[in-house]
DNA sequence: GCAGTACTACGAACCCGTTCGTAATGGCAA
DNA sequence: TTGCCATTACGAACGGGTTCGTAGTACTGC
């Protein structure tokens, strides 16, 4: 047993880390109104989630205040590591050229992407040789 | 409207469609040979599946031979393209580096994936100026 | 023609993600 | 203190994905 696996999030999960991550600890208020305005969602429904995130201990919260805060407790990069590998493997057979084939294919990318691209490649080189 | 939009298929779905792929039209029994290897589940289970799929339009069943003959009637390539193009809005704010990023980290890669990603980079810069 | 076998069809049930309605709690103002 | 408002807590319900058990149908060998 070597890593501690983080639970894969439900796509509204994964909206809301997104949002913790992005703009740090935040009440269930600040959560809302910005999830609210890309999704249908009430505010005892952000509420819920965070419930059940704290659950499965992807988020944590601090009742200090009066608004509890809350904040992503579920590291970044492993949870994006792993959302990507999955359906690398599941899709893709885990070939990492198909999977960059297909995202490039379904949209537009700019110049500064497609160098920015490159130079991952190269640290990634530099990492592994 | 101008695309017929494929119907994302949920993970069970995304398995058969992708041996069918691989392999082109098969029976249940084959299909069911191949998947029970890598998940539990039952050739009625396979069949069922196999079924909705019918409906739903992604898979094509024909009825000559005894046992159906399926086939993958979902554009291989717009589905695998939907799917990255999902994820990565969802998880990466739409940057297709941070997909990459996240991607090349999670497994290690050949330098012959990375030299293929890189072709792919260069066809795809070539065609977008 | 009859029994046995292989395959397909259909329906029920279960689990989980998601959503909502309502109750409970605590602070603030008058 | 009392009443109002913001916030949290809890439970129920709905839908879809997934799985399995059983019934129906067609072919094969005797």
């Amino acid at each position: 047993m070597k890593n501690e696996s983080p639970p894969k999030p439900t796509p509204t999960e994964l909206s809301i880390l997104g949002i913790l991550w992005e703009r740090g600890p935040s009440t269930v208020r600040e959560v809302h109104e910005i999830i609210s305005k890309t999704k249908p969602i009430g505010y005892t429904g952000v509420l819920k989630f965070l419930q059940i995130m704290t659950v499965k201990g992807s988020v944590r919260r601090n009742s200090d205040q009066r608004a509890h805060v809350y904040e992503a407790f579920q590291q970044e990069d492993k949870t994006k590591r792993q959302l990507v590998g999955d359906l690398m493997q599941r899709a893709f057979s885990g070939s990492a050229s198909e999977l960059v084939m297909h995202a490039l294919a379904g949209k537009r990318t700019s110049q500064e992407e497609i160098d920015e691209i490159r130079r991952i490649l190269d640290a990634h080189e530099r990492k592994s040789t």
